[in-house]
DNA sequence: CTAGAAAAAAGC
DNA sequence: CTTTTTTCTAGG
């Protein structure tokens, strides 16, 4: 008897072995069942769909009642590799999260649904016994005879034609002669799938500059050769390329060595949200057109991706690029791993499973015995400790290449710290733009240069407060604990509104204070109300018109991917002269006439209540400055800032990673965080703030007393944002010294009990956002 | 997570 | 005594 262990597509652990599937039996009659295929299982009163984790005989049906023990009703392919399968059991134990939402999560909802998927009815030659039986005693009419003609001889007749296309193609004008060969036999139909799609937006972003093959630098050919070497084995690099040094240059040339010494092998490259940078993606696939590659990423329509998909499951194509879920992408093979931007956040996922796909891909490179390659201009504080700390026995040393200089040969940009605290006395009170930022920005547009501008905060302003000092009321969000955000309406209502960026609700601007009827104030200026500045203080000046030579780049007007792709071809083509936004604009963009880069204030990462924001500051100032003086002209950057010696904003203007990143370390031991200490964050959410508090304190109370091993537990502790939504948030936060323990410690909760991952209960392993 | 059963609270 | 709401429990 064959069992095999499903793990179905709920939220839920299995109480006799967490992590695990459900044990089923194979029915005997059930052909071609192996490990990876999705199943539909009888689970309770109704069916569900899960993925076949694990295939066995009885022993993996141990300890189960056998009049409890059902059947697969189905099985459907393709299936997943089954170092996939390994993947999904690892990344459950690892982020503490039931393998069935594991496995969920790794098949695009596309693939499940057969999203674009059709079917047809092609049309094949018989058997040659078959047509042999027929032709000679057969009376064919004329038009028939002639189809039959140009179809008969050996390769005259293409695969996969549809009667009409099969018609066309024997040079008959309708499918009648086609319907009459198969009605005698010498034809037959067969029925076939196949996925239909459109091209996605970015395929028709043309940009052919970067189709040479360039002459790798010094520095490249090291990194590249360094790399190669280890290919067929597993290894960690990490890439430090400051902005402009050619990384992808190296991806390139990597994935073109591994195919010479694999000819079937394949490579997967992941990149922080791919609409967003379109270049780089444009450049892959021009480059690496004749292995095939594939695109996953949100911004593609259901059936686009469910193609794409295919495509890797099929092995139609060697290369895989994409985001963070494109880590999980069917490549059987693999023999290099490379992850973009590493540092970046969009790796981590915010709901559960809580993954990040940089790690994720390191496992899944272990698992494969390839090498995987990390790049950044600012690396993770994780990873340059992986590179440059001495490590414990059982962790792999990163090997750690750089590039320091930009591929073209241009300068990096000079970068200037405004001290807004001085400037201030020269400003406007509600101004943004303080005079070294002014005079910049007039000097390049004078000069026919482009220009950036990064301001991290959407809408209009921050919050309303009542101008009554001794009023002190702040209008907050009816269901969260916060300020609301005061956004111009640019669809209904119309006017002003003010809305909640945690739980989406909007209502129309209060005119009064509800508290004393006074007048409300605006605090803080969001990219609207630059926007605004920018239009009243440059229009006459310099024509900066909003919508035309200025776009405003943010999650409220790039709703789309197509909307970027619109404003970089505009930025391209020079029609846009200032592009303002959030940190949208920091990444990736790689436009020659960009002089200047704007930091409108870098003190609205450096406030959080996060022990990473010295690391967000840093890294969101260096590449947003790395935009700037790609091309021929020498580039700027002003910085403008009310701490003007806050380290991660000095270093940043130097350029000097590897200063920032020691001392940001040495910080970070002296203070036991991560990443000399592992960490996990617990979140209990309730409607009672009684029930979220009592099960945060008994999530505690189970730790303390698991306690050996330097396990070190805060809380419960309400959360920063102590309401969304109605729901009150009590969190724990456990610190181990070591991955090891805090697993151990995680598991012990688990089986317990106590971290059912579930709407109560959120489980962040490596939490990367504290809030 | 989901469905159903059991228990508790609210309505008449 | 009924209906509604909440809480508990199993699911292989």
């Amino acid at each position: 008897m064959r069992i095999a262990r499903v793990a179905v597509e709920r939220a839920f652990d299995a109480a006799r072995d967490p992590g695990e599937g459900l044990a089923y039996c194979v029915p005997a009659d059930m052909p071609g069942v192996t490990l990876g295929m999705r199943a539909t299982v009888p689970l309770g009163r109704a069916t569900a769909q899960g993925l076949i984790a694990e295939l066995g005989g009885p022993e993996l049906a141990e300890g189960i009642p056998p009049g409890k023990l059902r059947s697969i009703k189905e099985v459907s392919g393709p299936a997943l590799p089954a170092n996939l399968v390994e993947l999904a059991r690892w990344l459950a134990a690892y982020y503490v999260c039931p393998l069935g939402t594991v496995a969920a999560t790794m098949l695009p909802a596309a693939v499940k649904k057969g999203t674009g998927r059709r079917t047809k009815t092609v049309i094949d030659r018989a058997e040659p016994e078959a047509i042999a039986a027929i032709t000679s005693e057969t009376k064919l009419t004329p038009s028939a005879r002639t189809a039959w003609d140009a179809l008969a001889p050996p390769a005259a007749m293409p695969e996969g034609l549809t009667a009409k296309e099969l018609a066309r193609h024997a040079g008959a004008k309708t499918v009648g002669p086609i319907n009459k060969l198969i009605a005698l036999g010498l034809l037959v139909e067969r029925r076939t799938t196949h996925v239909a799609s459109r091209a996605a937006a970015w395929e028709t972003l043309e940009d052919r500059r970067d189709l040479v093959e360039h002459t790798p630098t010094d520095e490249q050919r090291r990194a590249i050769g360094a790399v190669a070497g280890t290919l067929g084995s597993f290894a960690v690099h990490l890439l430090l390329g400051v902005t402009g040094s050619g990384k992808t240059e190296v991806y390139l040339s990597l994935i073109r060595k591994m195919v010479e010494l694999a000819d079937d092998g394949t490579a997967l490259v992941l990149v922080p949200e791919i609409a967003l940078t379109p270049q780089t993606v444009a450049r892959f696939e021009a480059r690496l057109a004749d292995l095939g590659v594939a695109v996953l990423h949100s911004g593609l329509a259901a059936a686009d991706r469910h193609r794409q998909w295919r495509l890797a499951a099929e092995g139609k194509v060697r290369v895989v690029i994409g985001t963070r879920s494109a880590v999980f992408a069917p490549l059987a093979n693999l023999k290099l791993v490379i992850v973009d931007e590493e540092h970046d956040h969009s790796y981590k996922q915010d709901q559960a499973p809580r993954y990040n796909a940089r790690d994720v891909a390191i496992k899944r490179a272990h698992l494969a015995q390839c090498p995987v390659l990390l790049g950044s201009a600012t690396p993770s504080i994780e990873s340059w400790h992986n590179a440059t700390a001495q490590l414990g026995p059982g962790r792999a040393q990163y090997r750690l290449h750089k590039l320091t200089k930009r591929a073209t040969g241009a300068s990096m940009p000079t970068v200037t710290i405004a001290d807004l605290a001085r400037e201030r006395r020269h400003m406007k009170a509600d101004d943004a733009i303080g005079p070294t930022l002014d005079r910049a920005l007039k000097e390049t547009l004078d000069a026919g240069g482009q220009a950036l501008l990064l301001l991290n905060r959407r809408g209009y302003a921050a919050m309303l407060a009542c101008s009554d000092r001794s009023c002190g009321y702040i209008h907050h969000c009816d269901h969260c604990d916060a300020a609301m955000v005061l956004h111009r309406g640019s669809h209904l209502p119309r006017g002003t509104l003010v809305r909640c960026h945690h739980c989406a609700a909007e209502q129309l601007k209060p005119k009064q204070c509800p508290a004393c009827s006074k007048a409300l104030i605006k605090l803080g200026v969001g990219t609207q109300r630059l926007e605004d500045e920018l239009e009243r203080r440059y229009s006459e000046s310099h024509g900066l018109v909003r919508d035309d030579t200025m776009r405003r780049v943010d999650a409220d007007a790039m709703t789309h991917a197509r909307h970027l792709h619109a404003v970089l071809r505009e930025l391209g083509e020079g029609r846009v002269k200032v592009v303002l936004g959030t940190q949208m604009i920091a990444k990736g963009l790689d436009f020659p006439n960009v002089r200047l880069v704007g930091v409108v204030s870098a003190d609205t990462a450096l406030a959080l209540p996060d022990f990473r924001a010295g690391e967000r500051t840093f890294q969101l100032v260096s590449q947003v400055a790395g935009r700037s003086g790609r091309g021929e002209f020498p580039g700027r950057v002003v910085v403008q800032t009310y701490d003007a010696q806050a380290e991660p904003i000095t270093l940043a203007a130097s350029h000097d990673y590897e200063a920032f990143a020691c001392q940001e370390l040495r910080h970070r031991r002296e203070a036991m965080l991560p990443p000399t200490t592992r960490m996990a964050r617990l979140v209990c959410r309730d409607e009672k703030y009684e029930r979220a508090e009592q099960r945060a304190q008994r999530l505690a109370d189970h730790l303390r007393g698991f306690g050996d091993r330097g396990i070190v537990v805060q809380g419960p502790s309400p959360c920063v944002v102590a309401r969304v939504a109605d729901f009150h948030r009590v969190e724990v936060l456990v610190t181990a010294p070591a991955a090891g323990p805090m697993q151990r410690a995680l598991a012990s909760a688990r089986v317990a009990g106590l971290l059912l991952a579930d709407t109560h209960t959120a489980v962040d392993v490596d939490p990367l956002s504290l809030m």
